[in-house]
DNA sequence: TATATTAACGAACGGTCGTTAAGAAACGGA
DNA sequence: TCCGTTTCTTAACGACCGTTCGTTAATATA
């Protein structure tokens, strides 16, 4: 329970890996042990339980994706400008940092109902951002949160087609098609 | 394995249920089981194991849904036709086969590398009828997949969204709203 | 009535899980 | 050098998993 260390950090991220690649029940404590040269009880010294390693790593992606995008949905810009920056972080996190991508779309039937819908929450930044321009007239008024599920959609489903080979390549060199298409949807 | 009986009909039934409420690793066939008002080792009377319940729910399911798509999406209609023909009908077994359509979503990332992509798949049906709209020009030539997936992120993710509150109510009273979305989305 | 078939059962198997307890190894400061 | 702390190990625990076994009660067949 350490702090600082690299190996709290290396376990951290030997987990994600792990959880992203099999999913969080097909992976045991000696699997994640191992992938970090260690036994399987020397992670109590770091996490209370895997429970606890499960719902820190949710618990950060999740925040720090919602920072993210708060910062990409603030300023003074238009919304078609918040939008487009908003959605290609979507697209950057995806293609760079697949793993928690992976791990936060596939973990999120479990955890999703019991996380706070505050400004950390980066489906209620989308959704707020979305309302907002509703409300300016930036685009026409429709149920914010049917439409922001939506341009969500637009992003993750291309996602989980990757993820089983439907499509290959990146995210980000679709980016401006996706763009596109999210503001036709909204407008 | 007896082909009729009410049983086997029962046993994937009440699997189906309780898979779609806790996924698939939490629910032990002692559950299954007890759902059924038998015990456990009965269920190998009619299924080979646990994991041949599990694909062979997904197996029909993905297979009847897939029929029913290719049935919507054929026909000599126009696309613009065909589209929320297809686009009503996910509305609907969503809002009324919602163990099934729950099941499927999230069992997906497990078994949908291993399905083959043929006429019973209903990600491919959706793929080929996009293709074939953009080969006789009714809609502008893209991606073809990207746009059928986007599509399909337009009501997978409410309907995900509706999983855990997001929204409250079916998605069939708003399919007006969603198919009015993806046509503009695909223009 | 005797026989074969089926359905369901309790008990138990081997295995893996997450987790805990107790001690060895490594290391830094006095 | 010794000590105290931290790090990591081996061993083991109890719980639960999917599954198999041998048996019993019920039902159909002859």
């Amino acid at each position: 329970m350490r702090e600082p260390g690299g190996k709290r950090d290396t376990i951290k991220q030997q987990a994600m890996r792990l959880f992203a690649e099999r999913g969080v029940d097909a992976v045991s404590v000696r699997d994640i042990a191992a992938a970090c040269d260690m036994k399987a009880p020397n992670l109590y010294a770091h996490f209370a339980s895997k429970e606890d390693l499960v719902h820190a790593l949710f618990h950060d992606g999740y925040g720090e994706y919602g920072a993210i995008l708060s910062d990409a949905a603030g300023g003074g810009a238009p919304f078609r400008v918040r939008l487009e920056r908003m959605m290609r972080e979507i697209c950057r996190l995806h293609d760079t940092d697949t793993d928690r991508f992976r791990f936060l779309v596939m973990t999120q039937h479990g955890y999703l109902a019991r996380v706070p819908r505050d400004e950390r929450n980066p489906v209620e930044v989308i959704c707020r951002a979305v309302a907002a321009a509703m409300d300016t007239g930036e685009i026409p008024k429709r149920e914010p949160d049917l439409m922001a599920l939506a341009i969500i959609g637009i992003l993750v489903q291309p996602a989980t087609g990757r993820l089983y080979g439907r499509l290959t390549g990146g995210l980000t060199e679709r980016a401006d098609e996706l763009v596109a298409m999210a503001w036709r949807a909204l407008s």
